[in-house]
DNA sequence: AGCACGCCGACT
DNA sequence: GTCGGCGTGCTC
């Protein structure tokens, strides 16, 4: 019974040596390795420990030289078939490794060393529930209730082999939750906060302390953290120009304070009961025509996919908690994502009162313990409602009846690290094994979904009346060229101006939109004309006004701020500097500052009458723990008159005071060099228009721009989504683009450009020859390699081949034939790499 | 990714 | 003559 060899992948194998690997099971290890393991084994000339997976096991061996493995990882994760199969999946369709695809569908956890901890809920039921599972859960209970939590270790000592069973019935009766600590690894996410110490927000006491320091950094330490509190190191060491040797001496010496703030604790944990239980109302007519349909394709026992295309408004959620309902009626799971949790808190807030216990939030922020105790609970059946962003596609459910994919052209679903998957595709071969429904939803399909939808490859649901009365604002499209200096001077034109004020003066809210974040967009340099670039990425720095973490945003500052309290930040690597008192090119004094951001609009807002109170929402604003939930918060209470900020402003909250959108720049995502760039500005359009009058005042949407014929806009304006699809979906066919092909980049990257370039005459010699000889039966365009469009970030030069073409087994065998090929030959100073349809080209 | 093997330039 | 640069190839 017990086999003799086993098939393993090495997990951190490149790409070209990512096969299978015999290795014997030794005596000791005989009968406990099972397919989808993670073992230990000695690899290589040097035999170091690596990690890896059992993917096969057999009695027969005919190699010379097997090795044994070294050992079984003690996490007790084992990937099951329909895991295993979608490493494989996923590895032939992302041209990824198997490790990088085991590392997706596992928990992290799973890799390393951890420790599970109890500790009780306090509930009022407690008594009750305890007298039902016997005197020995009680005293269980209180062993852990006298302590504030307990390692399972410990309880395995004080109990012995019975607290296995105890730890799950309570777990069961939620009266005691589990959290697992992992070993603290690289990826923790963990900021690092600065403040005064005590003594010396004494300005006495800190005006000596200064004077001791013999060094000037060091002081300019104490002196910016005097005028702004707390800080985040990377804030603190551009202000001060300062490096982490100094900021730590001095909290040495005992000057400054350390805190440090780790990743989100259950950032859901006990806010459920808040919102409102949408899932209680009668579906409308409308709803439970959709209703019916997806319950006619889940009913079918095979594999559907289904697109919910419903108008702003139409009440898509309902339909989605009837689906999840229909699911759960059969013992079957439902997984729901969602493009980011953070901008989501009213959706998730909704399914959690609606499913309570048995919901599983899953999301980019959670520990290593959070992630690994959400995927135990969703594979023990704890959890059968999984809510999460696109990692959550891979939730371990046993049974899975539905995936729905919310708001599905989200470009969110796309990864672009490795595995470079689409959640779509995993959500698809998922559902295929499951015998189990897709359901992507959306008021604005991106192009290709709805094109399969509408050549039948997908069953087409439509909504199209908006629930209640809810009515379109009325959208005014500005020419911003006709605005004193072509619009260049104030990002407010005199339309928007004036909605504003009016609005301002009825007492209204205003929510603006702008998708650049920072000030001024670049600087330049009037004597050479020089861009001030980042010394390691080309682009542009942008400028930034400085702000302290846990400053708010609602005003309390001074206004005028001016460069010299500024830095400049690069938003590729985070780069900062403080703006330079010269250009660092020829020295010249005078920078000139351009373009406007999120700050500059806030700055200008400050300057009508009256002056609004405005809340700022981007990335520079939102690092915080809850701080979107919060500023959100604050705004829907009525605690200022405007919101200005990024996408994020765009997301589905609802608003009934704000009657009044504009948008400030509706052109900047419109001409980029990207396919998709009319699809994802008609998609942002429609979202943020329909912000504006949802109750029963009428609302008015500004449009600025440079652009006002352009059809994007137009139907945009008159949320038109068919006709815009229509005209995509002939330029798309004319053109050649997704979804009448598929789209691979291939990158070469290296910190050597001389390398690089030579590199790159070889690929493009290696694919002249791939395709009039062993690939020739492969249809494809190639263009390249050319630079990268950013050709340098963090230093490291990338050159790129596009290759147009179908993806099939056949394209795909060539594209893997390309890596194996690059990434065997180059060396460590060269990578490959491929993205198949990537976000942005 | 590591590590060894192997073929050219600066040294004892 | 040898030591050591890193370009090239393999890993059960």
């Amino acid at each position: 019974m017990s086999e003799q060899f086993a098939a393993v992948h090495i997990l951190d194998a490149p790409y070209h040596a990512d096969r299978a690997y015999t290795y014997y099971v030794p005596a000791e290890l005989r009968g406990q390795i099972a397919v989808g393991m993670l073992v230990t084994v000695p690899y290589g000339t040097s035999n170091r420990k690596a990690s890896a997976v059992v993917t096969g096991l057999c009695a027969e061996c005919d190699l010379e030289q097997v090795k044994p493995i070294a050992s079984v990882s003690s996490a007790g994760i084992i990937l099951n078939e329909e895991m295993r199969a979608l490493c494989e999946f996923m590895k032939e369709h992302t041209l990824c490794t198997i490790g990088d695809a085991v590392r997706a569908v596992v928990p992290a956890a799973a890799f390393s060393r951890m420790t599970e901890y109890y500790s009780i809920t306090p509930r009022e039921d407690a008594d009750a529930k305890l007298s039902r599972l016997g005197d020995k859960a009680a005293f269980f209970y209180a062993f852990i209730a006298a302590r504030e939590r307990v390692s399972l270790s410990r309880l395995r000592t004080e109990f012995g082999g019975e607290c296995a069973s105890l730890t799950a019935s309570l777990l069961r009766a939620g009266l005691i939750v589990r959290d697992t600590e992992v070993r603290e690894s690289k990826n923790e996410r963990c900021l690092r906060l600065y403040s005064l110490s005590e003594e010396m927000t004494d300005e006495e006491a800190r005006g000596a302390a200064m004077r001791r320091l013999r060094s000037p950094v060091q002081s300019g330490i104490l002196s910016v953290l005097a005028g702004s509190g707390e800080m985040r190191e990377e804030d603190l060491r551009a202000a001060a120009g300062a490096g982490s040797a100094q900021i730590s001496a001095l909290v040495k010496k005992g000057l400054i304070v350390e805190r440090r703030e780790d990743a989100f604790r259950n950032p859901f944990a006990d806010r459920a009961a808040a919102s409102l239980d949408v899932g209680e109302s009668p579906l409308s007519e409308e709803q439970a025509a959709a209703y019916d349909t997806i319950c006619r394709l889940y009913d079918s026992g095979e594999a559907k996919a289904a697109l919910l295309h419903g108008v702003t408004g139409s009440g898509k959620t309902r339909v989605i908690l009837a689906a999840i309902d229909r699911a759960l009626a059969d013992r079957r799971g439902a997984i729901l994502l969602v493009p980011e949790i953070a901008l989501t808190p009213q959706t998730v807030g909704i399914f959690l009162a609606h499913y309570g216990q048995r919901v599983a939030v899953i999301h980019s922020s959670l520990s290593a313990g959070e992630r690994y105790d959400a995927w135990r609970r969703i594979r023990e059946g704890a959890a059968d409602v999984v809510i999460g962003t696109r990692s959550a596609v891979f939730a371990p459910l046993a049974r899975l009846g539905v995936i729905i994919i919310d708001e599905e052209q989200e470009h969110t679903y796309k990864s672009d690290a490795s595995p470079k998957y689409l959640a779509h595709d995993v959500a698809r071969f998922r559902c295929a094994r499951h015998r189990a429904l897709m359901l992507l939803s959306s008021a604005t399909p991106s192009v290709t979904s709805y094109y399969k939808a509408a050549s039948g490859i997908y069953t087409l649901i439509e909504m199209q009346r908006r629930y209640g009365r809810a009515v379109l604002p009325h959208v005014v499209i500005t020419d911003m060229r006709g605005e004193p200096g072509g619009g260049a001077l104030s990002p407010l034109g005199g339309v928007l101006r004036e909605h504003l004020t009016d609005n301002l003066r009825h007492g209204k809210q205003s929510i603006l939109f702008l998708n650049r974040r920072g000030y001024h967009n670049f600087v330049t340099c009037r004597t050479c004309g020089e861009v001030l670039q980042c010394p390691s990425c080309s682009v542009s720095l942008t400028y930034h006004t400085f702000r302290a973490l846990g400053e708010s945003a609602d005003g309390e500052e001074q206004p005028n701020r001016k460069a010299e309290n500024g830095i400049l930040c690069c938003h590729y690597c985070g780069y900062r500097i403080r703006v330079p008192d010269a250009c660092p090119q020829c020295g010249g004094t005078h920078l000139l500052f351009h373009g406007y951001g999120t700050q500059r609009v806030e700055d200008e807002l400050a300057s009508l009458s009256p002056a609004p109170r405005v809340i700022r929402m981007d990335m520079d604003t939102t690092q915080t723990k809850f701080a979107h939930e919060e500023l959100l918060g604050r705004f829907r209470r009525g605690e200022a008159d405007v919101l200005l900020g990024t996408q994020m402003v765009a997301k589905g909250h609802d608003f009934p005071d704000v009657t009044l959108v504009g948008v400030i720049n509706a052109d900047s995502s419109l001409y980029l060099d990207d396919y998709r760039a009319a699809e994802r500005t008609f998609a942002m359009l429609t979202q943020v228009i329909g912000r504006a009058g949802r109750a029963d005042a009428p609302g008015t949407a500004v449009v600025q721009t440079m652009h006002p014929t352009s059809d994007v806009l137009t139907l945009a304006a008159n949320q038109d989504y068919k006709s815009f699809y229509q005209r995509e979906i002939r330029l798309r066919e004319a053109l050649v683009f997704p979804p009448f092909c598929d789209i691979a980049v291939v990158t070469l990257a290296s910190r050597d450009e001389a390398l690089l370039a030579s590199a790159a005459v070889r690929l493009r010699e290696w694919v002249r020859d791939a395709v009039s000889g062993a690939y020739s039966d492969v249809k494809m365009i190639v263009f390249g390699p050319f630079d990268a469009p950013i050709y340098r970030v963090q230093g490291v030069c990338r050159s790129r081949l596009v290759i147009k073409c179908r993806l099939n087994r056949r394209s795909r065998a060539f594209l893997a034939a390309l890596l194996t090929e690059f990434g065997r030959g180059a060396g460590r100073r060269l990578t490959v790499s491929a993205d198949l349809n990537p976000n942005t080209l």
